[in-house]
DNA sequence: GTCTATACTGTGATAGAC
DNA sequence: GTCTATCACAGTATAGAC
């Protein structure tokens, strides 16, 4: 709480490197379990049995379920902002290519983990909302994009909403609908280009 | 089973309308509550309570609480379908103001009532899948999506596929981040028009 | 400071009396 | 057909062993 952290030094590292691992097997943990048995299905006990713990013990690490649902969140969000930063030199000079490139990226993100885009985008859990921290990552990535929209000349704020709604759209479709499939996958440039086209995007 | 219903005819209606009507006064608590409390808080004893039962007598109306889900996704489909049927004949004769009030009935359908729309197109209850009997209606309303397009002109069943993509995609983004305003709705025409422009429909 | 044993509360669901 | 009583199992709290 006061100069702890200066006490003696390596000691406290060691103890904070320990639980953070800890912490991260568990996150990992649920992820396959919700993968395995659904995000609301798998339960405490489920959870520390796959690490070996007891379910008490899971809140040495965390003070809920929600609070590792709260961790997954912003891991998702997380994972979600490192892919785009990563794809963000790759990304074409010309506006409609790009624009392409970013519904592309956002697209397979979603559809590749399923589970993890239910619990990012739509309100599955019952009573989980996420904290203003695990939030803070989802706001980072709006930024993102609002900077990749203004490499495209576009200032409407509204044009950045309607492609939203419109990729969340076809990667919704997609998972809900033809899950594996191609489907939607396939329209998605086709999408883009009206997108592009009722922008007045030169082509 | 055997020949019951015709054992002594007017006895037997009076019973079935009595059972009917309860039937119809759970699914209509169960309503209320799902939009006072949330579609997964309230508890079979607050359902109860609501219409004066205890709770283990909702299981002579209902095998299970997925059960009573089942039958409000079937009403939720199957108002969207009268809904729909009610706008089919007050589609213009311009194609493309056909698909904007097409459009439009969707997602004021979807927006008016978040709960049953969460209900109808996500899958918020944990374990919860319709039964095919309930998503029958939802079905049904694909088929007079259909003849919608087909009235188009249009002949791609992916131009459906898309425009089923975007119409919900523009509700999800207006009930998930901004329920209550305009900010997507606002932008409906435009997206329409954008999509009137891409599969090749007149102006 | 980490984990275990035990127990509490609230949930959906069932059994049997009336 | 509805009741009372009760079940199994979930998330969660706490006391104490090491």
């Amino acid at each position: 709480m006061t100069d702890v952290t200066t006490e003696h030094g390596p000691r406290r590292d060691r103890v904070a490197e320990r639980r953070a691992a800890t912490r991260r097997e568990i996150i990992d943990a649920a992820w396959i379990l919700a993968q395995d048995k659904g995000l609301a299905e798998f339960t405490l006990r489920d959870l520390a049995d796959a690490i070996g713990l007891r379910a008490p013990s899971l809140y040495t690490h965390f003070a809920s379920k929600d609070a590792i649902y709260d961790a997954m969140f912003a891991q998702g969000w997380a994972d979600f902002v490192e892919v785009s930063l990563a794809w963000l030199p790759e990304l074409p000079e010309q506006p409609r290519a790009s624009l392409k490139v970013a519904a592309r990226v956002f697209f397979d993100f979603a559809v590749e983990n399923p589970v993890r885009y239910q619990l990012m985008h739509q309100r599955v859990i019952p009573g989980f909302a996420p904290s203003p921290e695990s939030y803070a990552p989802s706001l980072r990535m709006q930024e993102i994009a609002r900077h990749i929209f203004e490499n495209l000349g576009t200032t409407d704020p509204a044009d950045l909403d309607i492609w939203t709604a419109l990729v969340s759209g076809m990667a919704h479709q997609q998972i809900a609908n033809d899950l594996g499939g191609t489907r939607w996958s396939d329209q998605l440039d086709r999408v883009m280009d009206m997108f592009a086209d009722g922008i007045g995007l030169p082509h």
